[in-house]
DNA sequence: GTCTATACGTGGATAGAC
DNA sequence: GTCTATCCACGTATAGAC
């Protein structure tokens, strides 16, 4: 609520995803927020702490915008292919909270990371779901649903590791491209004879 | 040539892969290399520096990896198939260098990241260079070089994001996906490959 | 080349005034 | 809730003996 607990999120964010968790201090994160040293444990217990809170907060709205994306698809391809480009789109357009979210996995204690593990496998089985749906559907051509769901999460994820947000090049674009890779990936060659 | 350096380079590999650069102590490396915190200066100048010669490495073995792949495919398709193929097959077996490699680009000093940074526009170069050649002979529909370039490499290398060298999953598997999936995101619907 | 000992800076976190 | 001042642990790197 307060405003500065906001404000030493923001910064946060900016810090972590300069530097990395690591290398930020918390001197750097309170004067980027215009605060003093202390003033980061008024409102935060530990640094750690807040990168979970980041950490969080940035993977609840992945899992929403993937639980979002292709509920109104015609089929299972046109599914596969809105689910990668939302999720693809959602990276590029937050690819600094996402390199938090992937890369300072190994930073968060060990019950922190068993609750974001957690909503990992939700992402991951609400992908598995629609491949499945469209192999059960004829559509889809998978031959291994769990490797072809983490390759497609994989083409959106890897986003931040180089993805620029000073760059030129628009998020959309990106993720039309990997939806179009995404559906021809797993689209079937033709739909089954029907007898 | 001493043994001494090369047992800190391992000790190196095994604690940045764990913790990552920033986290990882030289005391820690000295200790996995059984040898005194201070040893460590007699064979390395800095801890960057060691990260530098771990890096470098790790990116000649990646680029001589994808340069030596598809030199004797029969088109242009196999050859995409079998660069997908080396480059997976490498993050896999070598997923802790991998991670190292892909995830402490920033730790470097700006010289050497510069350095590094011109042996990955050669890594895509070449990629990219398949690709053309694939269409050029219409055996390939890939209307965006550059990004569908990256988005292969992208399978490769997010691997090494996830990849558990002692886990069940055998490296050639998941690399026979990837180059699978390559395949049918690039080949030309007329000269369909083998799915 | 390896050790023990240590200098020296830095960083997370706290104390206590306002 | 914010500040200044500070504690104290830790980490890189070096000194100097063997």
């Amino acid at each position: 609520m307060t405003v500065a607990r906001e404000r030493l999120l923001d910064a946060a964010v900016e810090a972590f995803a300069e530097h990395g968790f690591t290398a930020t201090t918390t001197r750097d994160i309170a004067s980027r927020a215009g605060m003093s040293p202390a003033a980061v444990y008024v409102h935060h217990a530990t640094k750690e702490e807040l990168l979970f809170t980041l950490s969080l907060n940035g993977h609840h709205a992945a899992l929403n915008v993937i639980e979002q994306a292709g509920t109104d698809a015609p089929d299972a391809v046109a599914e596969v292919r809105q689910l990668v480009y939302a999720f693809s789109l959602w990276h590029a357009q937050n690819s600094r909270v996402g390199r938090i979210v992937q890369y300072e996995f190994r930073s968060l204690t060990s019950e922190h990371r068993a609750q974001i593990a957690s909503i990992r496998r939700q992402i991951e089985a609400h992908m598995q779901d629609a491949l499945k749906r469209g192999v059960a559907q004829g559509v889809l051509d998978v031959p291994n649903i769990a490797d072809t769901a983490r390759a497609l999460l994989s083409l959106s994820i890897d986003l931040v590791r180089w993805f620029d947000p000073h760059g030129s090049q628009p998020p959309d674009q990106i993720a039309a491209l990997h939806a179009d890779l995404a559906a021809r990936m797993t689209a079937a060659r033709r739909h089954p004879d029907r007898f």
